[in-house]
DNA sequence: TCGATAGTGTTATACTATAACATTAATAAA
DNA sequence: TTTATTAATGTTATAGTATAACACTATCGA
């Protein structure tokens, strides 16, 4: 199994807390739908599949524009980033201190850490800049194997 | 009309011309289907996707798979790369010089040039050491707005 | 109360990718 | 050369990811 987070509960209800603040700030109706799929996706605490997001969703709300259209809201106002190498979702950390997320994921437990900082921002900015391109938004992400399941003896 | 670029058929024949020489260092076989899957991808000059690959495959050889299995050869290879934001594949311009690239879009024009550099590779190479991540690959995709784009009036 | 707008429900369908197994081609061994 | 072995391809079906289109409902401001 994987290591249950401790402050789990605290996260989710943080992110919540932080979603309505969001919403509020932006103007935007942060509804029930909107709510349950950001708890869906933070009681995982790891990239979670929209399908998987599908079937935790009472049946009622069980249709995939359903979970698609939360999705692009919560993506839309920062409070979700997707994951491309895994076509997942996953709850950000800290929404409105940064426009985009990098991050590190281990390939066997599944783990994403938000990996945000200035040097890449820095550097990703250099590039961007040395290919004359404006109006940029980066997605990178590291995928390896983070030190506890390098450390675990192979089954 | 995309401008086509000018030394384009070059490109094509040094592309070939490399995926000869890595199959052979590899020891692997450069059959027809995936000479002919390399070819398409280098003739768009541009992140292809696999269906698009598929309709310019003769009748015989176009199903699913078939393109398939041949970029997943590319790919392993390192003859071709996936852009992951877009689901689409391009051509390497510089396959046995490097595991992995990195990739600057034009969300205008579609372009997607390589900006691989040392730079960025220390500081992903530092943020994988910070979090003890160990046997990595990196994707990092920048899409913005190229210079010739931005210039271009708007229609 | 009415009208406008935003959000949701519902059905269908488009797009992306692989599983499974039959067939053929290439290589190695007898 | 014949035969086994393996690698690649063909073929059918299906899994997995995402959106279009339209009907319906809730919300909010006149
Ligand atoms: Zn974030
Ligand atoms: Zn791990
Ligand atoms: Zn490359
Ligand atoms: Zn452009």
């Amino acid at each position: 199994m994987t290591q249950p987070c401790t402050e789990h509960k605290e996260c989710i209800s943080k992110a919540m807390r932080e979603g309505e603040r969001v919403c509020q700030d932006n103007d935007q109706r942060f509804t029930a739908v909107r709510r349950r799929v950001l708890e869906i996706i933070w009681e995982t605490h790891k990239p979670i599949k929209a399908y998987d997001i599908l079937e935790k969703l009472s049946d009622s709300a069980g249709k995939p524009p359903t979970v698609y259209r939360a999705l692009n809201f919560l993506l839309g106002n920062g409070l979700v980033h997707k994951i491309n190498t895994l076509n997942a979702y996953i709850g950000c950390t800290h929404p409105r201190e940064h426009a985009q997320c990098f991050f590190i994921i281990c390939k066997v437990c599944g783990t994403a850490t938000e990996c945000c900082n200035s040097a890449l921002n820095g550097i990703i900015q250099e590039t961007a800049k040395k290919h004359n391109f404006t109006n940029y938004t980066a997605s990178l992400e590291i995928q390896g194997v983070c030190e506890a399941c390098a450390n675990s003896p192979p089954s």
